[in-house]
DNA sequence: TCTGGGGTCCTAGGACCC
DNA sequence: TCTGGGGTCCTAGGACCC
């Protein structure tokens, strides 16, 4: 049986997450902002079609934003993180198979279909709006590389309505020819200046272009991509996603930090939040690398990072603190304005498989039933508990001007159905 | 007159994704 | 004044081993 790929991507996700529960937005030109009220993240349809790009630092478009009425919001990412949820659980009710590939974006297996793959994503896009609010795209093709490019059409074009099938299509070269080869998957900035200098300018281009030359040139990412494009599947359906490699946290700070206590502060609140999220997927760390940075933007930048090896693989918030403010202590220099810093744990191993240290010292059942007892308050509380060496005040802390409530994930914070 | 060669593991950096 | 955050994979080069 031929593979059959649907990408599913929800549109403008985050704008439409607002948009469920305030529909004063709807039909207004919309962004939502990065931490910090830093840059663009999200544009509903209206602000992309007045020329305002992802990535752009808000202060550059603040003219356009006043002139034209654009509605601003800060990120709130519990509120998307539950809207993602929703989709995902809805889209699992529709398929066998689904791999969720990022917050917006799901791949469904569609072999072996009963009806056809038009007449299904149809249904998709209909069962997932109407069950979540959240408007949708469907592409379909014969792997993840022409699933995407099905996707990308199916939203730019109003004949597919949203839904585009390019299985055995016979308008599959004319969509890879109307495909620039920059909005090809893994194709990136650096990739395309040396595609355009050698004429490939077109995702058609690129299927028929010579393997062993985008092998040399471009090594075997670049030939995955090839091979993709000409329908043979290089990137299967992740069915059992694999364990987690990596978990970070890092934050830019509210303004400059030049004093080690404060860094020490933040780099202990992160260690804390790192260590939530260890136990939300019951893992623990093996190494902490901690960072910290001036301004991206500065002559004299500084910037610098240690890694610490942990004896026994951990996710207990005291050594993480502990660990993290001795690097701190390490990477701090007096005199320069910090602007960010943060941590990675790497080394991830299940927690469940963890081996006991022969010398080691630690009464680790104590810990683990402080940490449950930690993370079950703060759960049913709003994370009420911190620990001391975060700070009271952080005053280094990100503001969010123009956060929307928790409406799906706090009592407090539900919408009213009427006033 | 003259310094092997191949395999594996680790790490840092690059490129890319959403 | 003001420029996000969290991930993945690949590659090259060095260390190390036999």
């Amino acid at each position: 049986m031929k593979p059959v790929i649907a990408l599913v991507d929800c549109n403008n996700f985050y704008v439409s997450c607002e948009r469920v529960f305030d529909p004063t937005l709807l039909g207004r030109p919309v962004i939502v902002l990065s931490n910090n009220d830093g840059c663009v993240v999200a544009r509903s349809n209206e602000a992309k079609a007045l020329g305002i790009g992802m990535g752009v630092p808000a202060f550059e478009i603040r003219p356009v934003i006043e002139r034209h009425r654009v509605q601003t919001l800060s990120s709130n990412y519990t509120l998307y993180a539950d809207m993602s949820d929703r989709v995902m659980e809805t889209l699992g009710t529709m398929v066998p198979q689904l791999e969720v590939y990022s917050i917006d974006e799901a791949f469904l297996d569609l072999a072996g279909l009963p009806c056809t793959l038009t007449e299904f994503g149809r249904t998709i896009l209909s069962t997932v709006h109407r069950w979540t609010g959240i408007p949708v795209t469907v592409g379909v093709g014969r792997t993840k590389t022409l699933a995407k490019i099905a996707n990308r059409l199916a939203k730019h074009s109003a004949k597919a309505n949203g839904v585009l099938d390019l299985t055995d299509s016979p308008y599959l070269d004319k969509a890879l020819a109307e495909t620039p080869v920059e909005k090809v998957w893994t194709v990136g900035i650096k990739t395309t200046i040396r595609l355009k200098r050698a004429g490939i300018a077109t995702a058609l281009h690129l299927r028929d272009a010579d393997t062993h030359w985008v092998q040399r040139i471009f090594g075997v990412v670049g030939v995955r991509t090839v091979y993709e494009l000409r329908g043979i599947p290089c990137y299967p359906l992740e069915h059992n996603p694999p364990l987690r490699q990596s978990v970070a946290v890092s934050r830019m700070f509210g303004r400059p930090v030049e004093t080690l206590d404060e860094m020490r502060q933040a780099i202990a609140s992160y260690a804390a939040r790192a260590g939530e999220k260890l136990r939300e997927q019951g893992l623990a760390a093996g190494l902490l690398t901690v960072y910290v940075t001036t301004s991206r933007f500065i002559e004299d930048r500084y910037f610098n990072g240690h890694t610490a090896s942990l004896a026994i693989p951990t996710n207990d918030t005291v050594e993480l603190i502990r660990q993290a403010c001795l690097c701190m202590d390490r990477l701090y220099r007096k005199g320069y304005a910090f602007k960010k810093c943060g941590i990675v744990l790497t080394g991830l191993v299940p927690e469940a498989r963890l081996q006991m240290g022969l010398f080691d010292q630690e009464d680790r059942r104590k810990a683990r039933r402080l940490m449950h007892a930690v993370d079950a308050v703060n759960h049913r509380y709003n994370k009420t508990l911190h620990w001391a060496a975060e700070g009271l005040e952080q005053p280094w802390k990100v503001l969010f001007k123009r956060r929307s409530p928790r409406y799906t994930t706090d009592w407090n914070q539900l919408p009213a159905a009427a006033d």
